[in-house]
DNA sequence: CTGAAAGCGCTTACAG
DNA sequence: CTGAAAGCGCTTACAG
């Protein structure tokens, strides 16, 4: 690979002009500048970004942390985060930490060795001592984006699942329906236990307590499958509607349904979370709440840039969601 | 940020012995490794990512290119490769080309500047510029999975796509299928036109080649939803069975179906490709065919450790693919 | 507008 | 087993 020095010597001039050619054209004079492009051109320069970065003391690299790749919700959102940061000149390093905690670890490692300049943080299932150590010590650049943590505060861009889940609810009750089940995502998440206050609120609001029942999934369409053949089960008191989470979980109670010859919408409605693409092609089409993802991805690059910039950033952003109505939810048969 | 400087300072020795005990502990006396070690401990120190690539000529990152990040297909695949080079100590750079083919463009630029050791190309739509000229000058290591150029020989981890096509096709044969048509993938893709190959292929076996119709997708369950009304339309002699490129198509021909009225597989059977989780969950189960998708990956990234070790690797690996027979294909009615 | 020089934080051949 | 020193390829304050 040729080097600035050589590029110097072709142009004839100092490896420090050909520097400025480069950072500050405009201070270079138009002759020299010239002869250094031309330089540049014949052979093919292109700068070391290790010795950039060791000089600069910044990698123009961020890390996104996912708690799943192959979850399809996060792929629009990591395109908001990279339109934005691409045009500010920063990289995307994509982070999967699937379950394995010691991958976080190694992400977040790349802050102190100056191969990353700020961190994404697309999940809340990353080591505690992580993040706090991030605000202490280092205190380097960290955005939250979709979850957080409830007693550490970062700027972060979210929903209001609060009422997301309210709203859900709030239209499966104006169908009629009064057994409401809800397939959780993970127990311990955040934002589940906001979109489970939401369900708890509402179904109390309207007198309906006494049918409230909550079953976990991971998000993922297995465990909706599984868990809605549990609620479905002939032997019990069936719900009529379910909340589901996630669309994958209630594409797979859509899947537990029609196991059992229970009819969507006659027999069962069933409301997702996310909107992804698929959950417009199932069968029947699914009602679920819309998140602006790519907004959120965009919304979350944006604060970070601002943080790696130094400027104090503390917003809490909320992002309004939206309830699709297609053919999942209807009134509630005889049943 | 702590330095090597500093842990010298505190262990009492020279920078020189602080980089042995991290890089070669063998080569250093306990007692000396021992002081290090709590050095390293007390300031919490990380060495500089970009002092270490900058000197040792190496980033121990490398890049992966994928055509779409949100297309499912390759989630499992990227697992494969992070699982192989994390344990090797390298770090996976995602780089979502969508159809940009400048994006691509800025990737490749991180070989040069020594930000990257190498590239996995999960898609053959980029500047054939660029592929070319990381054979010719720089030479470096370039593997491809999934995908090829057909007339640049580089190492390559794929699945015998003629094979698969030929199967499927002849499966639908057995089944008494006359009248196959195909919904492809870009008419451009190479991997497409192996699968076209196949088909027609079977289909001339059996004399049936008249019957051949294709049809171009993007692989985007809304292509396969459009392809699938036009395949479908009353007005013409329909096919009773279609071969998908990809299962999202194959989801978007299930829903053309449902809204023309035709079942599955009683009108019309259904051949999807990949195997994607959701091919379980859709109604029918989709019929497809399987990829060894996180081998894939693996194998791809072991390919290019090996490349970047310096061996010569001029391997094209071929893995096999398998029919998975579920409830989206059958004979044909009275069509 | 331009160059000489220092220095970013590491690693490693060399000498002892 | 250990240290002094050179050098990886840049950038930038300083001097002219």
């Amino acid at each position: 690979m040729s080097t600035i020095k050589e590029v110097a010597r072709i142009a004839g001039c100092s490896t420090a002009t050909v520097s400025r050619t480069l950072a500050t054209p405009d201070k270079v004079s138009e002759a020299t500048r010239g002869r250094v492009t031309r330089a540049i051109a014949q052979v093919g320069y292109t700068p070391n970004g290790a010795a950039r970065s060791l000089r600069r003391r910044e990698s123009r690299t961020i890390v996104a942390l996912l708690p799943d790749i192959s979850n399809p919700f996060f792929s629009e959102i990591i395109n908001g985060i990279e339109d934005v940061a691409h045009q500010a000149g920063y990289r995307v390093l994509i982070g999967d930490c699937e379950r394995d905690p010691a991958r976080a670890g190694a992400y977040f490692d790349l802050l102190p060795a100056n191969q990353a300049d700020g961190v994404l943080l697309l999940t809340a299932d990353v080591p505690r001592a992580l993040v706090e150590s991030a605000q202490h010590q280092g205190r380097f650049p960290l955005v939250m984006a979709c979850e957080f943590f409830n007693d550490i505060d970062l700027p972060t861009v979210a929903v209001d699942n609060y009422r997301a889940a309210c709203q859900a609810i709030d239209y499966l009750i104006s169908l009629d329906h009064r057994r409401i089940a809800t397939i959780s995502g993970p127990a311990a998440n955040p934002i589940c236990r906001e979109r489970e206050r939401g369900y708890l609120d509402t179904l109390t609001a309207h007198g309906l307590a006494e049918h409230a029942l909550t079953l976990c999934g991971d998000f993922g369409v297995h465990s909706g499958y599984v868990q809605g053949l549990s609620l479905l089960a002939p032997s019990k008191r069936r719900p009529t509607a379910i909340f589901c989470h996630s669309d994958e979980m209630a594409i797979g109670v859509l899947k537990a349904a029609r196991q059992l010859d229970l009819d969507v919408p006659k027999d069962l409605s069933v409301v997702g979370f996310d909107d992804i693409r698929l959950s417009e092609y199932c069968d029947p089409e699914l009602t679920t709440i819309s998140q602006p993802r790519s907004r959120i991805g965009q919304q979350a690059m944006r604060l970070l840039l601002g943080l790696i910039r130094g400027e104090t950033i503390t917003a809490q952003q909320i992002l309004a969601t939206q309830l699709i109505v297609r053919q999942s939810t209807g009134k509630p048969g005889q049943g």
